[in-house]
DNA sequence: GAACTGTTCTAATATATGTATAACAAACGA
DNA sequence: TCGTTTGTTATACATATATTAGAACAGTTC
């Protein structure tokens, strides 16, 4: 797992944790089945507190993500292939929405939004 | 200046605020030169603390998107026709990525995500 | 000159974030 | 079986952030 904290970021900690972990799993890198590491090892690794990294997994979990299996470990659920629900999209977009409309005001131009997204796309799914 | 804030929302008032002004100027409803209400006035308005409708002022005017004249008014610069620098794309994307990531985890295709990524667009302006 | 403006200051409260320790009970592995 | 590891839970503490409140100040506006 590489995994790096920035650990004076205005982002926390669990925020940066659950992102990489889930950048991770769109790369690939982690796959369905495929287990984290416990909390107290991960912490140890990454230099933060064991209520740190719990914080993050139960993010994940929530998000549906991955799934907690109580005194034994995390295991990462498969890419959904079904296609996203209706909540998750709506979730999604109201993330998506104020960022846009930021690039927009601050002089990105729809096309290079677009390109932008597109090259984002193919840095994770290599599509 | 049609906002509306929930108190209740795990996003800052002061975000939830800065969001909305930012997305009337991307849709053209606010331009470059309008002012906006006095901190005292839109606080009365939303029914918040004037300081915290003066933090949001002051985002907004670190990201550049509006000027803060001392003891006069808050006006909103022009959009950047110029095109993005560097450092705000950078910002940009930065911003985009763990979100566009969080989506293909729970599902979302390629496709379906450059289909809302313009229907965004379109929403804001018209594109 | 009165009203309004953003600024600054102090203060209080609530919540969020992160760390530190400890104990517990279930699961795991040899 | 038995020791180790696991996530869970509880308490405590420190710091930062968010929000509100009230007041005073000095420049701007009309």
């Amino acid at each position: 797992m590489f995994i790096q904290i920035e650990p004076t970021s205005d982002i926390p900690i669990y925020t940066q944790l659950a992102n990489q972990i889930i950048e991770l799993i769109a790369r690939g890198q982690l796959k369905g089945g495929d287990t984290l590491p416990s909390v107290r090892a991960l912490a140890s690794d990454l230099s933060v507190n064991m209520h740190t990294v719990n914080k993050s997994y139960h993010e994940l979990e929530h998000k549906g993500i991955i799934r907690i299996v109580p005194k034994s470990g995390a295991i990462i659920n498969p890419i959904v292939q079904e296609g996203i629900t209706n909540e998750n999209s709506r979730r999604i977009i109201e993330q998506l929405k104020p960022i846009i409309a930021e690039a927009i005001v601050l002089g990105m131009s729809p096309e290079v939004i677009q390109e932008q997204t597109t090259s984002i796309l193919i840095t994770l799914k290599g599509e």
